[in-house]
DNA sequence: ACCTGAACACCGTTCAAGT
DNA sequence: ACCTGAACACCGTTCAAGT
């Protein structure tokens, strides 16, 4: 048998292929299009098959979060640092709602209803990279003397919170989707200039 | 028959009964919990009479989220005005993400995937009476020199949008519950000086 | 007009059985 | 270890039929 792609009964790696599969269904058929039996049927297995992986469905949901947080954390921190502070923060302001309007019903499913403790671990630390970014640039700029003092993570977590708020409305059509690009520049601006320190 | 509750088969106001039931689960229950099916049995018709008053569950869906709407509205105009616009901006913050945080599931279906066209009208009507008492707010402190300039539909939209993404992040366990009050006071305050008029 | 009961095509979950 | 196939209790939706 020449060929390399060895299988036990159907997959190599039946975990990772359901995940794939599962992500495309969500961003084409939103979450209510996510069943573990529609799942197994496209990759060709018995719909009992994902259980030896996902214990249940939660379980699924749980790993496509962690998933989702990875992803956003490598944008953020693919996103280029700009010359000031200022700018770098409008960059990865535009990336945050990006990713959140790309990809609306990932995000919704990352900050669903409080996800199952077992899953608490992967998630917490998924979750810590994904606000890493943020919180360096904080970091960086209250040392520039650009940003006022305060715990880094609470100033990147009260400014990711507008950004999240702003994916929010333009997901559920609150905000046009024409305008977000304007609301999002106007609402960091007013961030900035709120951090900035007073004299 | 001195009985005043004359019923035709089972229910006076079929329609009114399953919208506040379905409330009632969605807060006991979540989203997941919510079923037309159930909804038929504990309220004790058969599962195919929601549908005279329903066309889908997507409409029951709808009909709950412009209820929301309503609710959030009602409990923001109803939030008193203070001395100042910065004491009447704490206030309605505070009002905000106490009624998110207290009704998480039906704000995540508010804010949920778009709904319906079919719900458009009822929807934009509720959609903007809930923004109509931050846009006011804002657009008197711009009179008294208290706002920067600008559209005051925007600058609420961008306001209450740290708002509602702080309530997201409460809702999934990213901030703790008990930080949530001093991190609300704390992005009030970097809201409020950035939207300070500049000398 | 409003509701019932049966029917259909889907679910998630469990479990003995196969390889 | 990993997957199958049947079984169970649930869904949403539709539709002829009853009052």
């Amino acid at each position: 048998m020449p060929i390399t792609r060895s299988r036990s009964y159907h997959h190599g790696d039946l975990r990772a292929e359901l995940l794939q599969r599962a992500e495309a269904t969500l961003r084409e058929s939103g979450v209510d299009g996510l069943s573990l039996r529609r799942l197994a049927r496209d990759v060709g297995v018995s719909h009992a098959a994902p259980t030896r992986h996902f214990k249940d469905k939660q379980a699924l949901l749980d790993a496509i979060a962690v998933s989702g947080f990875q992803r956003l954390a490598a944008a953020l921190a693919q996103t280029a640092a700009a010359d000031s502070a200022d700018g770098h923060i409008r960059a990865l302001a535009r990336t945050y709602l990006h990713f959140a309007t790309e990809n609306s019903a990932l995000v919704a499913l990352m900050f669903a209803r409080r996800h199952s403790p077992a899953a608490g671990d992967a998630m917490s630390r998924a979750v810590d990279a994904a606000f890493a970014t943020p919180v360096a640039l904080i970091t960086e700029a209250q040392k520039r003397g650009e940003v006022i003092d305060g715990d880094p993570r609470r100033i990147a977590l009260s400014a990711v919170a507008a950004l999240q708020g702003l994916a929010t409305f333009v997901g559920s059509g609150v905000i046009a989707a024409e305008t977000a690009d304007e609301l999002v520049d106007e609402t960091t601006t007013h961030m900035i200039e709120g951090l900035r320190p007073r004299p």
